[in-house]
DNA sequence: TGACATCTTCTACTTATGTAGTATTATTGT
DNA sequence: ACAATAATACTACATAAGTAGAAGATGTCA
């Protein structure tokens, strides 16, 4: 399941809280988001063809939720970049991703903590 | 400027060596892309004219090469996901790579040598 | 010099994405 | 009971993406 641009950001609001009507999600989207109430509901609508969001009207008023999870859909974006950008290989990626933003003496320590966390989690 | 999927697919034949005709494109495209010839003109015309790749003339064959570098085409990539699904935040995308891909040790100590060559690098 | 192979350019058609209007139906405050 | 409000379903339309055929121009080998 791949998410469009705009997919992104209905989903963010959604996943932010729910379930969710369409009034409540438009009134969470970024500021620099102005959609019209219906062209959030044709989302809506889409991504819930799509499966990606599960539908249940209450009274006339329909209540939204993710059906797929914020993790799966980072997942799923992650695979897509990794396989298209990097040839599948996630050494190269995190290479990369290490080279490109110049870490500073912090963000580097944080990620060290990140990989200790991570060794004495597996030990364990 | 960013790239579809199979505009990627296109790009990554470019990259890999270059300048190239598209006759040369087509038989390195992955052994699962089955294009017709004609379709790989047409994604090559749209790249030239998104600048993503230059045309040269010699004779009445064209020759491409790349406009985009594979390195700015990733840090787009990643500039975008970073955005769509991390609200930007560099730390915590990091952090969700380590935990879903379960590294192993030969894995994370390579990590950690990548992390230790930059300091080093950096206090240089 | 003609038959083939090969290139190019144009055109075409389908599905996806982005965005929103209109008409209809339901809810509600007075 | 009715006007105002709000929700829904449907339709619409532009641009992007995916994929390829047809026709015309050019090169090439016997």
């Amino acid at each position: 399941m791949k998410l469009s641009d705009s997919e992104w950001i209905i989903m963010n609001a959604l996943w932010s809280e729910h379930p969710a009507t369409a009034r409540q999600i438009a009134e969470r989207l970024p500021e620099d988001v102005q959609w019209a109430y219906t062209t959030i509901k044709t989302m809506l609508s889409r991504l819930v063809e799509k499966k990606a969001v599960g539908e249940e009207k209450v009274g006339n008023t329909s209540l939204y939720k993710p059906l797929l999870t914020q993790k799966h859909a980072r997942k799923n974006a992650f695979s897509s970049l990794m396989h298209q950008a990097f040839d599948g290989a996630f050494g190269p990626m995190m290479h990369f991703l290490f080279e490109q933003q110049s870490l500073n003496g912090k963000q580097r320590q944080e990620l060290m903590n990140l990989l200790k966390e991570d060794e004495s989690k597996k030990s364990k």
